[in-house]
RNA sequence: GCCCGGGUGGCGAAAUUGGUAGACGCAAGGGACUUAAAAUCCCUCGGACUAAUCCUCCGUGCCGGUUCGAGUCCGGCCCCGGGCACCA
């Protein structure tokens, strides 16, 4: 052995050990049980940042740990490799986006090797091939085919300079980017997936998911956002037309003083054709990007259309407004307002004069509650509401849909907050949509045959519209039904589409002849599935509805692809995110350089459990090195001279104890909280006694246990310690350290006295002691008694193996 | 604005089911070794009071509540972060 630590050796040594033996590669086992783990893949942007680092560290620790535990796992790895950054890295640089994310493929991958990541690279992925995207274009006609997929108006950020289609992160303070431009919104039409199909089921199997966390699934709940509600149409006073609005508080309909219309609302754009004004205040609201939190931010603006409308519970008629914080893509695009009990109707009511009228009042106290500085939000009794009156919620709510459902007025409606997914994109760096126009045939899905329908890869480009566009080699196709000239979709999809089904075909990559074959089902659902809180909503949601769908094709037979889920937290510095643009990064190579992966992995799983957020420090990674160093020469000093001079029983049987105890709480650690930080702590404990207690015991077994236990952290430096205790079989193969119960055996235990809630001593009592026996030894204690002066015990409480209270009152 | 998290020493954090607040590590200070430095090892390390490492009091963002007992539960606020459907 080495007596110097030497990373850089010593971790070539391992990562050529593993590459000889083909030691990641995962073959497919019916009598082994699988453990199928899997990270987030990364977007091929130029290299590695810490945060990719801590992602896949944790996917490798947990992967080695079931390992370990004897499962056949599968940890594959690809590339997310279509997207925007390579159109901008294109204009910038004069290099086409294919060159570019391969390089970064290449780079990132050497990266990876370097970080001793235990992946199959045998399955290695990236979405820009034809041979991947070419099953996601199959996949989308299948659903096409399926009655999911349609096409509508859907509404861009428009960059009237540039004449291009922008995403939202390219429009800053309502300009484009480049161009400098204000931003309109603007309606093409797109490609739509049907997400809304699986509603229902969406929403109902996130109670399945026992092993996700509770927040992930909160924020799934409130997106899906099911609500039961109304459908209510309100006549246009002298006019044929019926506005039809949405309301999931419809026993407050008496209270409705104005109804309100979206900007694009088809009766607004009819006014607007006769009135200026309309159509100037219409012209303006159409500035600014289509964002939710630009709308929920902004100021009110509203104007009334000089039309009424009749509310069909009691014949009212009130105005009708045009509003731009009325959206048409939600519901039906119009609103009922009740300015009493809504804080946005309040505000807007308030802002222009219009009426409040109370129609809810507090249960506890039957009165007029307050109105002239908020609303009044919360549920209550009915008045002012006609044969309604003194109804509650729910049974206004019911007597309310049966009213209009007997006047044909209404009816009831659950409402859904989701809406269907628009996957088209006008831009060239993805893949293309594979459908056809045909001027006599309509819209025709590409044959299975003609797939895939491949992106040219060698394009000039120059940063307005999609090259796609200008290239008639591309879009210049024939009608494959009547074999006239047609042309195809320019559009490509949503990057979202390739990481919604990636993780089922890493099962199956190398397969021709269809998307998925019976190692799917071997290997999927993924069995741990890890990646940043970011994709709690969009990303997860896209793979569950596309799971599913692809389990209505036969395609895959279980219900949900992620069967565990662990959120991890984002990597700070100086308490803000690490970011490119903050230009905050903190390389992972020259670490690698400096200390070896080893103390990087090592610092990232000591410095915060994984899902909260991780404060980069530079000593903090010092100080990992050195632990790593110390078990280093504590083995040489233990190879050197195994035995003790001095030896105890006692000593001896205290260490036993204290190493499995550090066992049993390493594996809960490990398997079932994923707080590698305090598996570590509880490992660095064991290795403080450990040093302490060597002169008076042997050390072989929590030596050979914290190298075991610390193997998925840092797989280098384990690797090579356990051949230089001259064992035979490389650690990757080991099997976890299992606990002996009867080692944990304890005769006494400390327990805290408190009194009245506050710690005045110990006793070190006999485990199996009396209570009878525990409160007198604790009022007996010195300290104890001084505080009992003048006291009278009320009672004494006693948490087993814990505490005893004592519990006094003045005498 | 809406939804979801978080806030504990100088710093990263621990306290798993309501039961000893600050494990483990970093930084800092003191000491040993050394010609010296680095490395290593040992000691101290929330605040106040104190001769003291005793005792006591205060202390987990702020205000209030429940409880024998609250970092943990409840109500109300403040601040920070993530997401909001075309960044991935």
């Amino acid at each position: 052995m080495e007596p110097v630590y030497n990373p850089k050796k010593i971790e070539a040594e391992a990562q050529q050990y593993w590459e000889d033996h083909k030691t990641f590669k995962a073959t497919e086992n019916p009598d082994q049980e699988k453990f199928y783990c899997l990270s987030m893949f990364p977007y091929p942007s130029g290299s590695l940042h810490v945060g990719h680092v801590r992602n896949y560290t944790l996917g490798d620790a947990i992967s080695r740990f079931w390992r370990m535990q004897g499962k056949n796992v599968l940890q594959p790895i690809g590339w997310d490799a279509f997207g925007l950054p390579a159109e901008n890295a294109a204009i910038k640089h004069q290099v086409p986006p294919a060159k570019w994310t391969y390089q970064n493929i290449k780079h990132m991958g050497d990266q990876l090797k370097r970080l001793g990541f235990g992946y199959d690279w045998d399955r290695e992925i990236a979405t820009c091939k034809p041979e991947y995207y070419r099953w996601e274009q199959w996949l989308f006609i299948q659903l096409y085919q399926k009655g999911l997929v349609y096409r509508k108006n859907s509404v861009v950020n428009w960059d009237p300079v540039d004449q291009t289609v922008l995403a939202n992160e390219q429009v800053i303070d309502g300009r484009g980017w480049r161009s400098g431009a204000k931003i309109e919104r603007r309606e093409i039409p797109q490609w739509f997936l049907k997400i809304t199909a699986y509603a229902e089921e969406l929403l109902q199997d996130l109670d399945k998911l026992t092993e996700w966390p509770a927040q992930v699934k909160t924020m799934q709940r409130n997106w899906i956002g099911k609500a039961e509600g109304a459908i209510v149409h309100f006549k246009v006073v002298n006019r044929a037309e019926e506005i039809e609005i949405f309301t999931t508080c419809p026993d407050t309909l008496f209270g409705v003083t104005y109804l309100a219309i979206a900007p694009e609302h088809p009766l607004a754009l009819t006014v607007a054709e006769s009135n200026p004004l309309v159509h100037q205040f219409i012209e303006e609201c159409r500035l600014g990007k289509v964002a939710e939190a630009e709308f929920a931010t902004l100021e009110k603006r509203g104007m009334d259309l000089g039309l009424k409308v009749i509310n069909p519970v009691n014949g009212e008629t009130v105005p009708l407004w045009v509003a731009n914080y009325v959206l048409m893509d939600y519901g039906t695009g119009a609103i009922m307002a009740v300015p009493a009990h809504d804080a946005r109707d309040y505000e807007f009511a308030k802002k222009y004069g219009l009426p409040i009228k109370q129609v809810v009042t507090p249960i506890e106290n039957n009165q007029i509650c307050d109105l002239s500085k908020a609303a009044f939000v919360e549920k209550g009794k009915l008045i002012h509401s006609g044969q309604f009156d003194g109804l509650g919620y729910k049974d206004a709510c019911k007597a309310i849909i049966q009213f209009l459902e007997e006047k044909k007025v209404g009816q009831g409606q659950i409402h859904w907050r989701l809406r269907d997914w628009g996957v088209s994109r006008q831009r060239y760096w993805g893949a293309p949509i594979p459908m056809i126009y045909c001027k006599t045939c309509g819209t025709v899905p590409v044959p299975q045959k003609d797939l895939p329908v491949v992106l040219p890869e060698e394009v000039e480009f120059v940063g307005v519209g999609s090259p796609l566009k200008k290239m008639p080699e591309f879009y210049k196709t024939i009608c494959p039904n009547c074999q006239q000239p047609a042309e195809r979709e320019t559009d490509t999809f949503d990057t979202f589409i390739e990481s919604s089904w990636y993780y089922a075909r890493f099962a199956c990559p190398d397969q021709t002849d269809a998307i998925f074959d019976e190692r799917a089902d071997y290997w999927t659902p993924v069995d741990q599935y890890i990646g940043g809180i970011e994709h709690a909503i969009l990303h997860l949601l896209y793979a569950r509805f596309f799971h599913k769908a692809m389990r209505d094709l036969k395609l895959i037979a279980s219900d949900e692809p992620f069967s565990r889920l662990l959120s991890q937290g984002m990597v700070l510095k100086d308490g803000t995110k690490m970011s490119k643009s903050v230009g905050n990064t903190v390389d992972p190579e020259s670490l690698i350089e400096q200390y070896g992966a080893d103390t990087l992995r090592f610092f990232l799983m000591f410095g915060s459990p994984p899902e909260q957020s991780l404060e980069w420090s530079e000593s903090g990674v010092e100080g990992a090195f050195r632990f790593l160093k110390r078990l280093w020469d504590m083995t040489a000093k233990y190879i050197k001279q195994p035995n003790p001079k001095d030896p105890r029983e006692d000593v001896q049987k205290q260490l036993r104890r204290l190493c499995h105890e550090t066992i049993a709480k390493v594996t809960d650690d490990f398997g079932r909280r994923h707080t590698f930080n305090t598996a570590i702590a509880a490992m660095m404990e064991l290795f403080n006694h450990m040093q302490t207690l060597s002169k008076n015991a042997n050390i072989k077994e929590p030596l050979e246990a914290i190298i075991l236990m610390l193997s998925p952290i840092a797989p280098h430096i384990t690797h090579a310690l356990w051949n230089a205790l001259g064992h035979q079989q490389a650690i990757i193969d080991e099997t976890w350290p299992k606990v002996d119960s009867a080692a944990l055996v304890k005769q006494s235990q400390e327990w805290v006295v408190q009194v009245n809630g506050k710690l005045r001593g110990n006793i070190e009592a006999p485990v199996s002691a009396a209570n009878q026996d525990l409160e007198r030894w604790a009022l007996e204690q010195e300290n104890v008694k001084r505080h009992l002066e003048g006291k009278k015990v009320q009672r004494i409480i006693i948490v087993p193996n814990k505490l005893i209270n004592i519990v006094v009152k003045d005498a």
